[in-house]
RNA sequence: GCCGCGGUGGCGGAAUUGGUAGACGCGCGGGACUCAAAAUCCCGUUUGCUUUACGCAAGUGAGAGUUCGAUUCUCUCCCGCGGCACCA
């Protein structure tokens, strides 16, 4: 036999043997157990295959061909997602029709793909562009139409100036077309959309039980974005309007000192005549629109507003007044928009509040320590004093100890906060001239009382005082004698206090103090950056807030919404999905409008609502279909005079939200698919494909099974069981491939120096398949070399005369192989099942006596990663048939039992010797063994034997001292 | 800022119910074959030390902790990547 393994010639004359034999095909309704196993269908592209698109590809394919291999009956379909933006583009460029240019781009695609000898089934081949396939999407249409879930609405949205048209939310990244990377603006249009949200709770839940990576669970959990809160409405004064907000703090209403209006809301207009600012307040509202997503959303900019001089809010717990602002940090978008603002309590209104100097006023107070039971509950507080002229804060310095803390103490019986605090405050320090400025602050705490033996809760308050003078009076309560007054700077106290839980509350009150003092202008030789008053966000006591003071948060939530006469709601981030889009190349909208302009749904018999080809492809911010006079005629023709058809197109994702169904029944003319074929193969059991879809495709596919459900079309509703997301191939240089970079590898060349299978095995040999990995033109020699080697050994086997005699090691290693590859296709861990095969072929090429049996079961391990050189070397080694219709080997577990072990013998947990027993071997004799060799003796002498670990087969530390 | 993932030789990467770190491959060094080269084969290849051993020490981003024993578990921190980003 030839000694050289030339991969052109096998590899084509394999690929038609599989071709003639039809050996791909998927048979519905099989016996045998079926596995649905996908990629995600590729965009035909003009540029042709990179290099990623095998990587997924090699992967399915070696599951696919490993199943049929276990007795599945497998679906492993392949069609094109092949409507786009880039062909239409190109006909703009060179007039060539988007159709006539995407079927080149398939004709290329497919044969690239066929080149690599993946085992798809290409009877069951569509592309979405054709109009047997896009009739089914405009069917889809009509029918989410008929059910409400499609639907026509002015609305703000995304609009890319560069490529003319809409996007959906899910398609604007960083404020830019993910697309075109052009700034997205908001414009004010009539769009269709599809209700994603009527499912929001469902897609939410339906994660939990999907076997797909956690990232991409994660993600679409936080684009659902669910929150629980409430729907509260505050009266405005003088005014038969309300003002609907949703919160998810509604414990906080008692500190609510103002309200927001999103820019857009609707009520701005209906408040027209009261607002005695309006020219400003639409200035703001002008300025605003004009704003991108991503200037409105920058999180650094500076909170802006405009105060609606005249109105004013009734909040519905205090009755109190408080002011209402339109501010551009509140979205329209997204729950009433329109909010309660509580700056005590949220940054962003604090930010705000500070900038128009609202008022910041806290109703809840931090909780500190754990609850406990019978708690008595002891007011209290302590005081932040301030020494304008030291320029530093006074504290109490206990003499026994050094230790420092804030003056103060418990209140006496029916004193007030002020008195009580002050009264501490001269008792221990012996000030008498101090001005009280403001509470601060209020924190609970519980503790233990330890002389007392009670548990107590402690209610204290926080109070900025500023010291005139440092005159003192003798006072002569005893404790007094125990304190010195001391004057520092708050840092170098708060470096004392930090990780101590009992200075906690002490720690917040410095910090709160010493912020306000600067604000109120009293610091200013020191640097006090770092001292930002703490917003307390963490749920905690209700106080300020009348007959809920003293309540936990949570438990206050529902009980405020009851007296207020809320209700409680939940919202969730997610937007439907605007689908239309004002450009050609997408499936046209089966809508049309009588001469009055009223919406219809085209009828069903008039599907294929085929796009019309006399179109000026030159978008103008209208979609191309509009400028087709035959188009026009059509409608005319069907539906009467001055009727016109919808001139928009669908978004692509909505024809990928639903190909993988298609693959079931791609002939049928009749029905969108056969129920009983979908029953038999649904749902997909492993789905692979790049990550980028996390929010988009994975999400509509999955609305889109839910919706199909409840039409009665399907009878599950995750359509994929198992997602598995190949990580990018990066170029050698390890930045991403791109044109512009020069840096792409082409799989043809691959192909043509080195064969299909060096390339599939590299692939999947360069790492874990979800990991990003650099490619290396270098390493592919690695797995080149392996495939001659087989080739190499295999033809010396067979020139020797097929010598038999297999000695006993290579017999195990060989079932240690079959257990190895088996177990690692299934984890899809083909790098090291790939370096299974490699340690078993260098064993091979050294004995170079072996079996038949021993070679064929190799091949059949090696077929679903090189099944070209596998199919090849089955027929020369003698065998009959194909390789890939083999039963999968099983290993012998009898064989893998070891016979003995080798036990790692340590010292005090450090490697100190090897010892070769029996399996099973017991602890004693193994410390008999370990004894006598020599380096483990040397640690054993002069010392104490104190403890034994013994790991059967596998270690044995001696633990010595 | 928040969420998620990751950090192991010169390089890609192995190793998890805590049990001999560096499998496999690339590269590199040495040798064989050859007139020579390529290809191939053999030996070596974490670092350092001692003068070469069946040796010692250090070592999986940094530091601490739990343990007889930590790449693996806990905490703090640093760095990289991906996603989200005023969602009330």
């Amino acid at each position: 036999m030839n000694k050289h393994y030339n991969h052109k010639e096998i590899e084509a004359t394999i690929q038609q043997k599989w071709k003639s034999q039809n050996a791909f095909k998927a048979h519905d309704f099989s016996d045998k157990p079926k596995y649905y196993c996908l990629d995600m269908f590729p965009y035909p592209s003009g540029a042709g295959l990179h290099v990623g698109h095998p990587e997924g590809y090699t992967a399915t394919d070696i599951i696919s061909r490993y199943k049929r291999m276990k007795g599945f009956e497998v679906l492993h379909p392949m069609g094109w997602d092949s409507f786009g933006l880039p062909a239409e583009n190109y006909a703009i460029k060179v007039g060539i029709p988007p159709a006539v240019s995407t079927a080149d781009n398939i004709k290329n695609f497919k044969k690239q793909i066929q080149s690599l000898g993946f085992s798809y089934d290409w009877d069951r081949e569509f592309a979405t562009s054709s109009p047997e396939y896009y009739k089914w999407t405009q069917w889809i249409f009509l029918k989410l139409y008929e059910r409400g879930l499609a639907y026509k609405k002015k609305a703000h949205v995304n609009w890319c100036e560069g490529c003319q048209t809409v996007l959906a939310n899910e398609q604007v990244v960083d404020g830019k077309c993910e697309r075109s990377g052009d700034e997205v603006v908001q414009k004010d249009l009539e769009q269709w959309f599809f209700k994603i949200t009527e499912y929001a709770e469902e897609l939410l839940t339906g994660l939990d039980n999907l076997d797909w990576p956690e990232p991409i669970k994660q993600m679409q959990r936080n684009w659902i974005g669910k929150s629980e809160g409430a729907e509260i409405d505050f009266a405005i004064k003088d005014s038969e309007e309300k003002i609907k907000i949703f919160t998810t703090r509604p414990d906080t209403l008692y500190g609510a000192t103002y309200m927001v209006l999103a820019p857009e809301h609707e009520l701005v207009y209906k408040l027209k005549d009261k607002i005695n600012n309006f020219a400003e307040v639409e200035e703001y509202i002008k300025s605003s629109a004009k704003k991108s997503d991503l200037e409105r959303t920058d999180l650094n900019k500076d909170k802006s507003g405009v105060k609606l001089d005249g109105v004013s809010a009734i909040n519905p717990a205090s009755g109190e007044e408080i002011p209402v602002y339109i501010a551009d940090y509140v979205l329209a978008t997204y729950g009433t928009g329109a909010i309660m603002a509580v700056p005590a309590h949220d940054e962003r209104d604090f930010e705000f509040a500070k900038k128009y100097g609202i008022e910041v006023r806290q109703v809840i107070a931090k909780e500190t320590g754990e609850k406990r039971s019978n708690e008595e509950l002891r007011n209290g507080g302590a005081s932040v004093v301030f020494d304008p002229k030291r320029q530093k804060y006074a504290f109490a310095k206990w003499n026994d100890d050094g230790r420092l803390g804030l003056f103060g103490g418990g209140f006496d019986k029916d004193e007030n906060v002020e008195a009580g605090v002050l009264r501490e405050l001269k008792e221990e320090s012996g000030f008498v001239n101090y001005k009280y400025v403001e509470q601060i602050d209020v924190v609970y705490t519980h503790y233990y009382n330890k002389a007392r033996k009670v548990n107590r809760v402690a209610k204290a308050y926080a109070l900025l005082v500023i010291l005139e003078n440092d005159e003192t009076v003798d006072v002569e309560l005893e404790e007094h004698e125990n304190f010195d007054n001391v004057w520092l700077d708050p840092e170098d106290v708060l470096d004392l206090w930090e990780g101590d839980s009992d200075y906690e509350h002490y720690i917040q009150f410095m910090h709160n103090g010493v912020a306000r003092a600067i604000e109120l202008g009293f610091d200013i030789t020191n640097d006090y950056q770092k001292y930002k008053p703490q917003i307390n966000t963490a749920p905690g006591i209700l106080i300020n807030s009348a007959e809920f003071n003293d309540m936990n948060n949570e438990e206050a939530k529902e009980k405020i919404v009851e007296k207020v006469g809320g209700v409680m709601k939940t919202q969730y981030k997610l937007r439907d999905w605007l689908v239309s889009r004002q450009r050609y190349w997408g499936a046209p909208i089966p809508i049309f409008y009588d001469k009055d302009k009223k919406e219809n749904p085209v009828d069903i018999e008039h599907l294929p609502l085929v796009l019309p080809e006399d179109v000026e492809y030159q978008p103008k911010g209208t979609s191309p279909l509009g400028s087709s006079r035959e188009y026009i005629d059509r409608a005319e023709k069907l539906y009467g005079d001055g009727a016109r058809f919808e001139i928009d197109t669908m978004d692509t994702f909505v024809c990928s939200s639903w190909y993988y169904l298609r693959y079931c029944d791609p002939h049928n003319t009749e029905e969108i698919f056969s129920k009983d074929k979908v029953k038999y193969w649904l749902p997909a059991d492993l789905y692979v494909g790049g990550a980028e879809h996390a929010v988009l495709h994975l999400l509509y596919v999955r609305f889109f099974a839910k919706a199909f459900r409840d039409m009665g079309l399907l009878d599950f509703d995750e359509p994929f069981l198992k997602l598995s997301n190949q990580g990018m191939i990066l170029a050698e240089d390890g930045r991403k491939m791109s044109k512009s970079l020069g840096n792409v590898v082409n799989p043809d060349d691959v192909i043509e120096e080195y064969g299909a299978d060096t390339l599939r095995l590299y692939e999947m040999f360069m790492g874990p398949l979800e990991d990003a990995k650099p490619w290396s033109t270098k390493n592919i020699i690695g797995v080149r070399r392996f495939l001659e080697k087989i080739w190499l050994v295999t033809a010396e086997w067979i020139d020797n005369d097929k010598p038999s005699d297999e000695s006993e090691e290579l017999k195990v290693l060989l079932h240690k192989t079959i257990q190895k590859v088996t177990n690692d296709i299934e984890a899809m861990k083909f790098n090291t099942a790939i370096s299974g095969l490699m340690v078993f072929v260098n064993t091979l090429a050294k004995e170079k006596s072996f079996s038949q049996d021993t070679l064929a079961t190799f091949l059949k391990l090696l077929s679903p990663f090189a099944p070209h050189i596998a199919e090849e070397l089955w027929q020369r080694i003698g065998q009959e048939g194909l390789v890939m219709q083999e039963t999968w080997p099983e290993y012998n577990e009898s064989l893998l039992v070891e016979s003995t072990a080798t036990i790692a013998v340590q010292v005090n947990g450090k490697l100190r010797g090897q010892v070769e027993v029996a399996s099973d071997s017991s602890e004693d004799e193994v410390m008999k063994l370990a004894q006598e060799d020599s380096n483990v003796a040397k640690y054993l002498q002069n010392v104490e034997i104190v403890k034994v670990v013994y790991i059967k087969d596998r270690l044995l530390n001696i633990v010595v001292k």
